[in-house]
DNA sequence: ACGCTGATGAAG
DNA sequence: TTCATCAGCGTT
């Protein structure tokens, strides 16, 4: 995969749920050890500036959410529960805090060490999940603020894979329930025929 | 259904 | 400084 130019600033930097659903079909690229780490992105979530009651960015800018608020490709990682990373990528213009959430993932290269970091054989319980996927390509805390357009450790990548708007469903986004009405937006998007998907 | 786990940010 | 909260996951 590494044939192939990560997105540029100009892909991430537009309307955070076009970015989004552009994403579907991607191919996020973890190089770790010397060792190629992807999978298909199958499943994304928007978060929308300051009146989305759902995004970090509801309460203002802060040390955790200031990368919301910078330029558009850089990841913003955080941990949740105590035990997992959340792997996002800001989007729109510098100083609107917005990112899109990535919540799984189909396996591509490197699955065998994936494995022994998820510390499962099963394919399908690899990358099915914000959590799990991070675990999976050993995305972590050492990549804040990452630059996804220039980096050579994480970046993401088109490989001519073919999504059109009917390969993609909506829903709620997951986890949300304290968001108020926003909780109700449907902000998640995923292909609807891939069998690496978090819930269905 | 529940426990694990610790960074975060708001309150004091 | 304390304290409730949390864009999840795995086991029961």
């Amino acid at each position: 995969m590494t044939q192939f130019k990560p997105l540029p600033p100009e892909f991430y930097a537009r309307d955070t749920h076009m970015v989004a659903q552009e994403l579907l079909g991607k191919i996020m690229v973890r190089r770790w050890r010397n060792k190629i780490l992807s999978g298909r992105i199958t499943e994304v979530e928007s978060y929308v500036g300051e009146d989305d009651d759902a995004c970090h960015a509801a309460r203002g800018v802060t040390a955790r959410t200031k990368i919301m608020y910078g330029p558009a490709g850089h990841a913003y990682i955080y941990l949740i529960y105590g035990m997992y990373y959340c792997m996002n990528i800001a989007t729109e213009r510098t100083g609107f805090p917005a990112a899109v959430l990535i919540r799984s993932l189909a396996p591509a290269a490197g699955i065998a060490t994936m494995k022994k970091l998820r510390r499962t054989t099963k394919l399908h319980n690899l990358t099915t999940g914000p959590g799990k996927l991070t675990q999976a390509l050993q995305i972590t805390r050492s990549l804040r603020g990452e630059d996804l357009t220039h980096s050579h450790h994480l970046f993401v990548v088109d490989d001519g894979y073919p999504v059109t708007s009917h390969d993609i469903t909506t829903s709620p986004r997951i986890g949300v329930d304290y968001a108020k009405h926003c909780a109700l937006y449907p902000w998640r998007y995923y292909l609807k025929d891939s069998d690496f998907i978090s819930r269905k």
